[in-house]
This record gives structure tokens, C-alpha cells and sequence, in this order.
RNA sequence: CGGGAUGUAGCGCAGCCCGGUUAGCGCGCUUCGUUCGGGACGAAGAGGCCGGAGGUUCAAAUCCUCUCAUCCCGACCA
């Protein structure tokens, strides 16, 4: 294996799966597509799942799981959603050693499946709301797949909700999406822009889909995190009613909501340098690595014993931290290994350090290293960790803001779209005018955002006069 | 499914055009010694049906045919 990574400027694609192998967050797989999380990499998506599902459950939903096959005829009952996921399905005709009588899907998503049991429970408005999440994998047979991006299977979350309103359905919509921006926000560091997606990119079977939008490196969007308000779609596919205060019969309203793995190429692509990651800590499975120094038998005991007093003292200020005690490779692997992992704050203690009563801090983020005593390291590690953790996102902002263009005109989206970055512009268009700005540029409407002005301009692209604003971008 | 490329040690590659000793190199791995505050060094080792099948030839990693697989670029997508 090679040392470092290939630098951003030079290939940012390669730059990216370099990172994903040698961080050792993912590998390869014997089977196309697909790929094995690693533990380390696991353990940023067991921290991503931990705080979302604890905003889930603060907001009032429980967890529950699906079998992940289901009867193939099942998708053929929303005629959108069918159209949507035909063509990459993963289909099970055997089992037993015998061809199946009728085929199963491995879900793609389980809305057909958790839909046909809400029928079974849902009978009175006094069943509903039913707020219910999972955690589950599911199959995409994507034609071309990336490291945590897209692959075959993912690991995600959906919630899929019931409601005896069209309001409290569309409430719930919006509810969820803003759940994921303040998650993106607050522990991701990232800045995402929230808003509705148009007709041409909204989920299929949705009556409309929200996002949350955000730049990466190299300055292209990712869609982070998806949210529908369904209407009665799925409610009538597959017949779930319930009777209403009224004693009338009517057709449930739903909402579904989910984010990925996907969200760990998003931690990487917003935040990684040509050392490897930089984790928020917010996210990082360490957030302090200590590197002790010594020389022999007698140095190892003395640092040791000083390194324990400080791990003690990060374990009652619940720090996440781990002692580096690898004996076989040198003090300078051990730094790069940590910066190609992202740990947030890297500790040097040495026999001079022991002596002085101080370490040797070094930050992964701006690369700052300094020498302090260990108390006031002790005394100031959480402050600094939140500072980080603002500053990070802070510098994600600014850069967004920075490649953010207002334009006018056809020629100027062009233009931005080739430099890369994002375009703001006023848009009237139509469905097929979206079409055909893809085709010819590769940008893409990521979003009407709900923050709006209200001021009114000439569509870049028709020049009829809106209030409307969107954002164009290249997208993965 | 269209366009391009690649399969040789765990990983990354050279060798192939122009067939010919025992198939090399770097990293990694093993053992020993010296090292250890920014990717340590030396010595000695281990590790290969050259993707698979067929053919041409006295002789094939190398030439021919078929096949399988993977990667990159396009249309689809969290």
C-alpha cells in the first residue's frame, strides 16, 4: 500500500476512494456493487444511526422491522412507484431448490410491504397517527455504483407514517426533513439547504418530496436526505381506510422519510483533505488519540503512567478517546494513520512531556499543534471539541456561500455549471425545459428552497417573470 | 445496454509488440538486530497453475479464438 492519497486537485473521484479504503471504512466485494463497511467505518454509521434514531424517538416514532422479501405482485400496485424501481430490482425464483410460485423482490424500499400491514391495523382515526421507523438494508441494482454513494445494497432508514389529515401528513413531511437538516447541521457539520423538489426529481408515488441539498468538495451537490408527503397514493393502493370522527370512510394520508450511508460519502466529501478525513466530533468514533513515546522499558512505564491519568480523566468527561499502543510501527505512522482517519484531536505524550507535565495537541482540522500543560488540556478538551465541531461547519458554509452564483441568463448557468458550484437563479420552466437544461449542461434543479425572498425576477430560462428561485447543480 | 481499458504474489505494477534458462520490481508479510517527538534501517526469508478454456508451435505470461470478470466514461438513482 502507498502512502497517502491521490491529492483532490489531481483526480477528487480517486481522491474519494482512496480516503474510503485507506481510512479502512469500506472495501470491496466479491459481488459487483456492493461493498463491506469495515469496523471503523461502521462504527461512523453505528454514531450517525444512534443520534438520528434518538431524534426520531424524541419526535415520537417507534422502531419496528419488515422481512426484507416481498411478493413481486406487490409493486405492481402503485403504477408510479412501480415505474420508479422496475428496472433495478433484485428478484428471488428459487427457494428450497424449487421455482418460486411467485417471485419475490428484495425491497428496494418497503413501502408496498408496510402499506399491506397498515391495512391490517389500521381501522379508527383513534389508530392514527402510526409513526413508524426502520432500520433495515435494502437492494438497488444500480448500473454504476460508488463507495458509500451508490452501491447495490445499502443500509439506510425509512419512516413510513399514517395520519387521519392531509395536514398533519404534510406537517409531518416538513417535520422530518427539518429533523434531518438539524442533524446535518448540528453533528455533521454540513450546511444543507432545505427545500422541494420539483416534479421531474420528486419520488416516485410522492405527491411531493423535500431535501436537504449539500456542497461537496468539489463543489458538486449531494442529495443528503429525502422526505414525502405521499397524499393518499400508497392509502389507496392498498386500500388502508379508516373511519374518521364523522363515521365516515377515508383514505389514510402518509408520509415517508430516509437517509443512507450515503451520509457517511457526505461526511467525507465535505470535510476530507489530501491527508484523508476530517471527522466532526461530533460523528468521530475517537475524538482524542493518544500517542505515547518512549523508547524502552523504563520510558514506556513512566509515559504510561501519565497517559492514564489523562485517559481516566477523558473517560469521566465522556470524550471518546483511544490510546494508540500498536508497538510496531513508529510515532510518525501513527500520525498519519490518525489524520487519514479524521480523528479530531491527536495527543503526543513523551518522556519530555512526562517530565514537563504537559502534551503535545495537535488538531486535525486546521492543523495546529501545540504544546500545554496536561490540566489545561484536561480542563478545556470538551470546549475545544464544540469549537471544532462550529468551526467546521462554519468553513463548509463560508465555502458554500462562496461558490453560490446568482445568475440571469442561460450563458451565465452554463458558465458556473462548468467552473462548478452552484447556481441561484428565478425559474418558470417546465418539466421538458429541465429536461433539456440537463441534457445540454449535466446541471440539475436540486431544490426550490423553502427560504425565498419574495422578490421578483425574469426566469433565467424563459424570462417570464416569477418569484420562484432555485438552485442548479452538478448532482451524484 | 453503448464507448474505452484491464486481468501476472495480499495490494500496486513491469515483462507481452519481437515466443526461448529458475517470471521480475515496489509496498505489505515473517524472523533477528538496531530504531522510535512526522510515514525508520539493515540482514535473512515466505509467497505465483501469469483470469478460465481451447488452439498454433519443438517451446506460450507473450501469438490466435472463445469465454468469464472487473474498472472507467454515458442514460437511471438515496
Amino acid at each position: 500500500m502507498s502512502k497517502g492519497v491521490t491529492p483532490q486537485s489531481k483526480d477528487y473521484s480517486k481522491w474519494y476512494t482512496d480516503v474510503v479504503q485507506k481510512a479502512e471504512l469500506a472495501d470491496y466485494s466479491p459481488v459487483k456493487g456492493c461493498m463491506v463497511i469495515r469496523p471503523y467505518g461502521y462504527a461512523l454509521w453505528e454514531n450517525i444511526r444512534n443520534t438520528l434514531d434518538a431524534m426520531f424517538k424524541a419526535t415520537g416514532h417507534v422502531n419496528a422491522y419488515f422481512p426484507m422479501l416481498i411478493p413481486e405482485s406487490f409493486l405492481k400496485r402503485e403504477a408510479e412507484h412501480v415505474e420508479g424501481f422496475a428496472p433495478e430490482l433484485a428478484v428471488v425464483t428459487h427457494g428450497g431448490g424449487k421455482l418460486l410460485e411467485e417471485p419475490l423482490v428484495i425491497r428496494p424500499t418497503s413501502e408496498t410491504i408496510i402499506w399491506s400491514m397498515y391495512k391490517k391495523w389500521i381501522n379508527s382515526y383513534r389508530d392514527l397517527p402510526l409513526l413508524i421507523n426502520q432500520w433495515a438494508n435494502v437492494v438497488r441494482w444500480e448500473m454504476r455504483t460508488r463507495l458509500f454513494l451508490r452501491t447495490t445494497e445499502f443500509l439506510w432508514q425509512e419512516g413510513h407514517t399514517a395520519h387521519a389529515s392531509e395536514k398533519e401528513a404534510r406537517e409531518e413531511a416538513y417535520k422530518m426533513i427539518d429533523v434531518y437538516r438539524e442533524f446535518a447541521e448540528s453533528y455533521m457539520a454540513m450546511p444543507v439547504i432545505v427545500g422541494k423538489k420539483t416534479e421531474n426529481e420528486k419520488f416516485a408515488g410522492a405527491v411531493e418530496t423535500y431535501s436537504i441539498e449539500a456542497m461537496m468538495g468539489d463543489m458538486r451537490a449531494l442529495q443528503s436526505g429525502t422526505s414525502h408527503y405521499l397524499g393518499q397514493n400508497f392509502a389507496k393502493a392498498f386500500d388502508v381506510t379508516f373511519q374518521n370522527e364523522n363515521n365516515e370512510l377515508e383514505y389514510v394520508y402518509a408520509s415517508s422519510w430516509g437517509v443512507s450511508t450515503r451520509l457517511v460519502g457526505a461526511l467525507i466529501m465535505s470535510h476530507g483533505d489530501d491527508k484523508g478525513l476530517i471527522l466532526p466530533p461530533h460523528l468521530a468514533p475517537y475524538q482524542v488519540v493518544i500517542v505515547p513515546i518512549y523508547r524502552d522499558a523504563a520510558g514506556r512505564s513512566a509515559v504510561m503512567s501519565f497517559v492514564n491519568q489523562i485517559s481516566e480523566s477523558l473517560a469521566k468527561s465522556a470524550v471518546r478517546y483511544h490510546v494508540d499502543l500498536r508497538d510496531t510501527v513508529s510515532p510518525g505512522f501513527k500520525f498519519n494513520d490518525w489524520e487519514m482517519k479524521g480523528v479530531p484531536l491527536r495527543l503526543e505524550v513523551g518522556p519530555r512531556d512526562v517530565e514537563t507535565g504537559n502534551v503535545v495537541l495537535a488538531r486535525r482540522d486546521n492543523g495546529e499543534k501545540k504544546s500545554l500543560s496536561k490540566d489545561s488540556f484536561l480542563s478545556t478538551v470538551t470546549a475545544l471539541l464544540e469549537s471544532i465541531q462550529k468551526e467546521m461547519f462554519q468553513k463548509r458554509k463560508s465555502f458554500r456561500e462562496q461558490n453560490t452564483i446568482d445568475i440571469r441568463d442561460y450563458e451565465a448557468l452554463k458558465e458556473v455549471i462548468g467552473k462548478g458550484g452552484f447556481a441561484r437563479a428565478y425559474w418558470d420552466g417546465s418539466g421538458d425545459d429541465e429536461k433539456q437544461i440537463q441534457e445540454e449542461t449535466k446541471a440539475s434543479i436540486r431544490c426550490i428552497p423553502f427560504e425565498q425572498d419574495g422578490t421578483e425576477g425574469e426566469c433565467f430560462y424563459t424570462g417570464r417573470k416569477t418569484k420562484k428561485r432555485v438552485i442548479l447543480a452538478k448532482a451524484y
